[in-house]
DNA sequence: CAGTGGTCTAGACCACATG
DNA sequence: ATGTGGTCTAGACCACTGC
């Protein structure tokens, strides 16, 4: 039942340091194509052919392929091949890490919390959160300042649950994290997110220090509980010369070192 | 050698029909995160808890929450265990296909070539293509009309190359097909993309109908080729009140129907 | 029919974390 | 030492395409 002794494999391969075979495929395909050895449209080689080259199992190749196809490099189509995608415009992803990386750029960053109140809701903000109009809602305001210069102003409205203690945990939102991490926080699952361009009004735009009508990024939000009822809806209104969305199309080789001080850790 | 009758393992479990296994396990976790079952922080079973309850092998759970990973999900860390990640704002992502969809939305749709010209190439142009100022670029303008009413704004500026015959092709751009992929064609693999809120100028203003100052999103493009020196330089206006990036953040099952028409062809 | 990608198995060994 | 995730194998069968 031994069927291979333990020694044999790594006999037959000594590439156990390092990159793991499947992202030394994936940097080699994506190297390819970028360099237009295969060129967009055109077929890869088989599964088969790039086994027999790469010197690994079927699964291992398909894993490599599997990363390409997520990347939008190639396509593939059961029973005809793998093809390389041409480029196209609609690929192209942003993400917001980006944006609220800026926020955090800098030694100083704070949020100051401009309001809070208890209010019946609008018939908007009912709208929005599934209430009854009138219903008692928190309406919170707060500017996010980076050296002392405010960059982004912040609405929300939340519903007024006595039996959920989350208007406390709200307000003592003072710091960037507890608004990326804390306004969402543990306890809810989901959102929705979009983003405008917008002018900022006049009153957004004394806060930010801007002449009324300059342009600004909205982000808007609507955070959902386990029961998929919404729970919060408010906006970030962002001045539009502190940030931008920027993303890459195309090929790009990861190139990561071998052995370096990588943590994959994510806090939970 | 056999070890296997052909015919046990297919006896084993009858669900070769429908979503394959993997998919199954994946919308199972999914909805227990998004149902609170798995809270966020909290540690999903290990892989062999979850290798014996749905019966599969290891590659398969695996491979699950490799999907997962992907998604944002969940987090893992090695010799520690597999954890529910809590909402994070950094996490969304935005798909510019939305906003080209929207482009493409309506019957009517055609893109208006408004200039065409050759001209020495600016001093922030030749920065930006990597040329000696005064070098001869191509200068292009283009209006998208949707319904006849103009929606996107596009200035341009392509090295003038005889040796590649890219301008005659640029020239006969006037789909919005093209316009998406043309402009990228088959022959350009890569670029750089961002998009930044801003208000529009008297020209802009005046093209698309609106008024000066209006705000608008700037999708900016440098496309390269093979070598990777950037061949093209421009950007889209687009008037704010017609688009608008969104997305949603957390758990999503997939609920894809079983035996449906589905096309996973992505045409080369 | 042969060729191709898509899924899956039942193990193996490795690297890391914790006690 | 034990338990965890991470990688990999050497096959198997299925579904689809095209001749």
């Amino acid at each position: 039942m031994s069927k291979e002794k333990p020694a044999a494999r790594s006999a037959k391969r000594g590439r156990r340091i390092g990159e793991p075979a499947y992202q030394r495929i994936v940097n080699a395909l994506t190297s390819r194509i970028a360099h237009g050895i295969y060129r967009p449209g055109g077929q890869l080689p088989t599964e088969a052919q790039l086994r027999l080259e790469f010197g690994v199992s079927p699964m291992t190749i398909r894993r490599a392929i599997s990363i390409l196809l997520d990347r939008g490099l190639v396509s593939t189509t059961q029973g005809k091949g793998t093809f390389v995608r041409s480029l196209d415009l609609g690929e192209a992803v942003f993400r917001l890490q980006e944006v609220t990386d800026q926020w955090a750029a800098g030694d100083s960053v704070h949020v100051q919390l401009l309001e809070a109140s208890i209010a019946p809701a609008t018939e908007r903000v009912a709208h929005v959160l599934r209430l009854a109009p009138g219903t008692r809602t928190i309406y919170l305001q707060r500017l996010l300042l980076r050296e002392g210069t405010p960059i982004v102003y912040h609405r929300e409205h939340v519903v007024y649950d006595e039996t959920r203690p989350l208007i406390e945990a709200q307000l003592q939102i003072t710091s960037l994290e507890g608004l990326l991490r804390g306004t969402v926080g543990a306890a809810l699952p989901s959102g929705e997110l979009s983003i405008q361009a917008m002018s900022l009004g006049a009153r957004a735009a004394e806060l930010l220090r801007m002449p009324q009508g300059a342009p600004a990024f909205c982000l808007e939000h609507v955070f959902s509980d386990f029961d998929g009822l919404p729970v919060s809806w408010g906006w970030f209104l962002c001045r539009a010369d502190q940030f931008r969305l920027s993303t890459h199309l195309g090929p790009h080789v990861d190139d990561q070192a071998p052995s370096d001080t990588r943590k994959g850790e994510h806090a939970p």
